[in-house]
DNA sequence: TACCGTTGTAAGCAGCTGCTTACATCCGGG
DNA sequence: CCCGGATGTAAGCAGCTGCTTACAACGGTA
């Protein structure tokens, strides 16, 4: 109802939904290439082809700029994704991603920005404790909760060694490589939980 | 020869080795603490004691004094231990130390400082590159250093877990119970190795 | 047409960063 | 004693950071 009613192609000279959108997608970007430290608002603005000043007026704070980036894109792709795929589509996106344009980078913002204890760690956590109540459960085991911590431990672990230290041979590795290779070895990790509680 | 010759605990009122010597202390356990962007000169020097124009006279940089960090405390630490105990070794210390007086808390400065693409993550990658081989080593698949790389994407994925964003239980876990768990599942990844390449 | 809220802009603020400079002070060897 | 290098200090620099303010331009509505 409030929509265009002018423009063909449905662009507006001044469009604050449009705006909004290019400064979201460029902080996902960012943050995901730089850490949210790392990126500054000014390059924020810059990628966005915004003026910085509409970024507060939008978001608040760069780090309201960061809770609606992880709200957007991780929260929304974990819900679509089953409990039992989850692992490995975190782990295969966490393989293939690292490229501009990606809807879920959230894993990427995470490793790149629990640096320190800083703004960010708080609102990164949220995302990381659902991760943990999901993988969780696939275990029946008593201490499935620490099982799932060291699962998403090897997750992050292979992100930070693949798109941030970019170690050889892992970052050129085949993601269904690496992906047989983890997944068959964490089934260890499972069943050694049944055999213990059963 | 050059050595102190009046206090009596050999106490000096201007002692530079000893200055240099508590600037890398100080240093260390910050980098360790904040990681190397979030540790500023400043609280490093006052941690030490010392004015921070010292810091510039005996390093010369704040990424020369990551380096001398990194020598004396990493490498040291990685050359008096054989490659066979050198993961579980590594993996402890991981779930150990996080406390400030350690000797080697390399690994901690490693994690927390791989956040970007900064000065620090050359220095830092010589660390990896040596625990790499020495792992590589030990599996003697022909992708054993793709293996490798694995191993210690699950070692830095855990003390990413426990000593910086501080999931529980991991973060409280007994060390012993993470180590058994972590070192049995690992050990199919070397088994799997040597079936496959005979 | 006249208006007024929405959208966009330029400039600047205080605080922090790594690093440098100019200067006190110590102390051992001549 | 006393000189000169070694050691320690205070102040400041330019550049960056997140964020704010004052203002211009648009465009739907009355």
């Amino acid at each position: 109802m409030a929509e265009a009613s002018e423009s063909p192609a449905g662009e507006r000279r001044r469009d604050a939904a449009a705006t909004r959108r290019r400064l979201l997608d460029a902080a996902r970007d960012l943050f995901a290439e730089r850490g949210y430290e790392g990126a500054t608002v000014r390059e924020i603005a810059e990628r966005a082809g915004a003026n910085q000043a509409l970024l507060f007026r939008y978001f608040g704070s760069k780090q309201g700029l960061l809770t609606e980036v992880v709200a957007q894109g991780g929260l929304e792709q974990f819900r679509a994704t089953p409990p039992e795929e989850l692992f490995e589509t975190a782990l295969r996106s966490m393989l293939t991603s690292s490229a501009a344009g990606t809807a879920d980078r959230s894993l990427e913002v995470y490793l790149r920005s629990i640096g320190r204890g800083d703004d960010a760690t708080g609102t990164l956590r949220e995302l990381g404790e659902r991760y943990q109540r999901a993988l969780a459960e696939l275990s029946g085991a008593k201490d499935g909760a620490l099982r799932a911590d060291l699962a998403m431990a090897w997750l992050l672990g292979i992100g930070l060694m693949r798109t941030v230290v970019a170690r050889e041979p892992l970052a050129s590795a085949d993601p269904d490589t690496v992906c047989r290779l983890v997944v068959d070895t964490l089934d260890h990790l499972w069943s050694d939980a049944e055999r213990e509680a059963p």
